[in-house]
RNA sequence: GGGCCUCUAGCUCAAUCGGUAGAGCAGCGGACUUUUAAUCCGUGGGUUGUGGGUUCGAGCCCCACGGGGCCCA
């Protein structure tokens, strides 16, 4: 083409072509992207007004439709194209040289390519062979795609799946479906706390100090004030402070920040689901999470039961066992150990397992933990409640009511993965101070997940925090969960390097 | 962080022992009024991720770097 100018070059040849043909339309007056067209019908609506039509059958029903162009086929003086709509939902358009006239029909062939938006106007037919179409008396181009579909046969590469996530929506319904799924469990998960009486609230994202989890987080600096600032870990103590001023049933379901790996299991932005109940306990938290988790099953499913990625089916219905971390862990080992184990035999138990152990994680309480997922964790298919973990790697559970040396706490572990974590909260100022300056003793060792003395909570905490269950749910492990899926899948736009 | 695999046309992938880089879809030109990844005839398209090295000769062998994936920690 000649009217491209010498920049454009070294695009590839079906971009230039594009690049022309809008070029040739705007000279023509006809716009490539028009601000709107004259659409009457949903193409869900015209397939589902006629379910049924006899192959040829005609009806009286006129219809404005417009869609992605996914299929083009051109037998001469009739052309076929295929039009989706953003659920992949598909109807025939044919245009007939009888029905638009020679002028039209050449322009449709000169202009539309794959890929582009597409209106078109006309009855309501069925084709010879039995295709739901319209057959158009009336078209016009929506918006002109410059770039070329990716082949519709084929899923594309993994690393396009996630750099370029509108062609693999466009191209692939799992991907499509994926959306779907993630917006039912959401939707579920808040319909089923609201109804519980829980209140939703959105708590800081950047911190002056961030806590409430074992992890490390990303630095960020405000301009303003000059201070650096941090992006939130966990909401748990600022929903904690939202139950002292008396919101007695409060949740969060927003995203929070780990500065650690990206892989098949972590992503360094995720959704997390909060929520605490004042008066309730670790036993309360734990039935709430396993009826909010059914009931996002039936949501997004219609059943308890759930067709994985592989292909396996996975019954989250039921009640769900509860295991004791030491006792379990003793038994699967063969060898008892309890709290009050020294840190010598754990570290011979672990190096027998040919577990390394990480200088800053040796204690007692990080160490059987080890051993636990080892030996136990790793292995636990059905969905299970894991109770009552040690002290010391756990700051902000209370101690157990009866048991010494563990706390009040589960973590629900689901086909090997911990998916959730509830606890009995801690309440007691002065103990939530000791277990403060204990984790800032173990940061000064140089753990940089261990957390720090969070004053501001602390006073908080020591006008009066009632007694609550609190539990928190990572919303991408529960999707990975329900479908079996890597955590890439589940993210609609997951972090991805630069090339 | 460690190990393994991978990067070739717009997309998905081939290329034997180191010897002229191919196919399908998409594209371009043409034929065709009921196609369903339409069909038929003709045809263009490549800095083989980047940078070095070995060699008469490198998509292929070696080194470094970058992207992606899997496994391990």
């Amino acid at each position: 083409m000649t009217d491209l100018h010498d920049d454009s070059l070294d695009l590839p040849e079906q971009h230039r072509v594009r690049l022309a043909k809008r070029a040739r339309l705007l000279a023509e007056g006809r716009d490539p992207y028009p601000v709107s067209v004259p659409v009457t019908h949903t193409i869900a609506q015209v397939r589902a007004a006629h379910p049924d039509l006899e192959p040829g059958a005609e009806t009286d029903d006129v219809v404005g439709v417009a869609g992605r162009v996914v299929h083009l086929r051109n037998t001469g003086k009739l052309c076929f194209v295929s039009l989706a709509d953003g659920a992949g939902e598909r109807l025939q358009v044919m245009l007939s040289l009888a029905e638009v006239g020679e002028e039209s029909l050449e322009a449709f062939k000169d202009d539309v390519d794959l890929g582009d938006h597409l209106f078109a106007h006309g009855r309501v037919i069925s084709s010879r062979r039995g295709e739901l179409s319209v057959l158009a008396d009336d078209w016009q181009l929506a918006a002109k795609a410059l770039r070329p579909l990716p082949t519709l046969h084929k899923e594309s590469s993994e690393e396009n799946r996630v750099r370029r996530r509108y062609l693999d929506l466009i191209a692939r319904p799992a991907a499509r479906e994926m959306v779907r799924v993630r917006s039912a469990v959401v939707r579920s998960l808040r319909e089923e706390l609201h109804q519980r009486g829980f209140i939703e609230v959105e708590t800081p994202i950047l911190q002056t100090q961030p806590g409430g989890a074992a992890a490390r987080p990303f630095v960020t600096h405000m301009n303003a004030y000059d201070i650096d600032l941090y992006m939130r870990i966990a909401p748990e103590l600022f929903l904690k402070r939202a139950v002292v001023g008396g919101i007695e049933r409060v949740f969060e379901l927003n995203r929070i920040f780990r500065n650690e790996g990206a892989d098949s299991t972590h992503s360094p932005e995720f959704a997390m689901l909060e929520a605490y109940q004042a008066y309730g306990d670790y036993q309360t938290v734990a039935t709430l999470v396993r009826e909010l988790v059914q009931a996002a099953a039936v949501a997004a499913f219609g059943s308890t039961t759930v067709t994985l990625a592989d292909g396996t089916e996975y019954d989250v219905g039921g009640d769900w066992p509860q295991i004791e971390m030491y006792s379990a862990t003793s038994e699967a080992m063969g060898t008892t150990i309890t709290p009050e184990t020294p840190l010598e035999e754990l570290m011979t138990l672990a190096d027998a397992a040919g577990l390394e152990v990480n200088p800053a994680h040796v204690i007692p309480g990080k160490v059987s933990e080890l051993l636990f997922e080892h030996y136990v964790g790793d292995h636990l298919v059905e969905p299970t409640f894991v109770l009552h973990y040690p002290v010391d790697t756990s700051p902000l559970v209370r101690a157990h009511r009866s048991q010494p040396g563990v706390v009040e706490k589960w973590d629900l572990y689901v086909r090997g993965v911990e998916l959730a974590t509830g606890y009995s909260e801690l309440v007691d100022p002065v103990v939530q101070r000791e277990r403060f300056e204990a984790q800032a003793l173990l940061a000064a060792k140089g753990d940089h997940d261990a957390m720090r003395v969070d004053e501001d909570f602390l006073e908080a905490m020591e006008h009066g925090m009632p007694p609550m269950g609190g539990f928190g749910m990572g919303l991408d492990r529960l999707l990975m969960a329900l479908t079996g899926q890597g955590i890439r899948e589940t993210i609609l736009f997951p972090l991805v390097k630069p090339r």
